[in-house]
DNA sequence: CTCTATCAGGACTAGCTTAGTCCTCTTACT
DNA sequence: AGTAAGAGGACTAAGCTAGTCCTGATAGAG
């Protein structure tokens, strides 16, 4: 279905919401206030912390802060940061696999021009970019389920 | 990883092998000359005869044979007859599943833009697009296995 | 008319990947 | 000190994917 992991798109929902409120946030409490799962939010914001997407600040009162302003974090950036590399194929460059077919396939290597386009696109779009120009995200009636009562 | 399936890169194989040789092929030959798995090889042409990207001849002497030329068929549609609807996230239309988080996620209904930058990239590159405009195949000094002994 | 090569359509299985949990150690503020 | 937090990793369960196989329908060949 060509989704990206759940890990993926829950590390862009954390970056957005350290951009909203306190500079530093802890991870149990960024849980709490997106309902996500503790320990995978926990996981998450360990793995943005090793990219440096995140600095960490150890001790009591440490948390989490951002390193940089959400305009200079490209969509790729967070995706290659959880997930790996983007290669949409096994005969592209950042895959730890190799593919059997490639003596006889009439397609490899070809696949490199479809995978640096989707690399550009991701990288042309900023999470700042992905929050300002809303359009209203009247997709489909959203839940809007009050939050407030867990808080 | 952001990998498409295994299957979707078969189809675009098999596909880009039915543009060469004779117009008519048997799933069996196919799978042969390309040196994917037999059942896999019938899979994957079923589903797109499904999908009326290749047309199915049935009976003896009877095999697949492309419905549109290369140029026609854009990677984007190769995909989602697959694979199913390009959906990034459970936000996007496309998606069987429901986020849970929509409520509270700052990020919710914002992939959209994400998602259709990514479809367009797809809808833009044909195969006869990738097959054309080749840069040569020196990611990794393909193996070139013969496979005339196969046959 | 019969035989056979081929596709249609599905059920089924094994393996892998992912999401999610948990534990222990380190750090640094109060 | 004592404690609130992160670091780092091992571990598990569920879901999905790739791959296999079977039965039936179709239509050309002889
Ligand atoms: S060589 Fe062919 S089958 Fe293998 S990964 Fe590349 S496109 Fe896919
Ligand atoms: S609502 Fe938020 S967490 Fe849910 S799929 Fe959309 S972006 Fe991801």
């Amino acid at each position: 279905m060509l989704r990206l992991s759940k890990m993926t798109d829950y590390a862009v929902a954390v970056l957005a919401h350290l951009a909203r409120g306190p500079a530093v946030q802890t991870a149990p409490g960024i849980a709490l206030a997106t309902l996500m799962p503790e320990p995978t939010v926990a996981k998450v914001l360990k793995t943005l912390a090793a990219s440096g997407l995140v600095t960490s600040l150890r001790g009591a009162r440490g948390g989490y802060r951002l390193s940089r302003p959400l305009a200079d974090i490209p969509v790729a950036e967070v995706i290659t940061a959880i997930d790996g590399p983007i290669a949409l194929t096994a005969c592209v460059e950042g895959s730890p696999t190799v593919c059997e077919q490639q003596g006889s396939c009439p397609m490899s290597g070809r696949w490199l021009r479809v995978n640096d386009a989707i690399r550009e696109a991701l990288s042309a779009i900023t999470l700042a970019d992905m929050l300002e120009s809303t359009p209203p995200p009247a997709i489909a009636a959203p839940p809007m389920m009050a939050i407030e009562g867990v808080l």
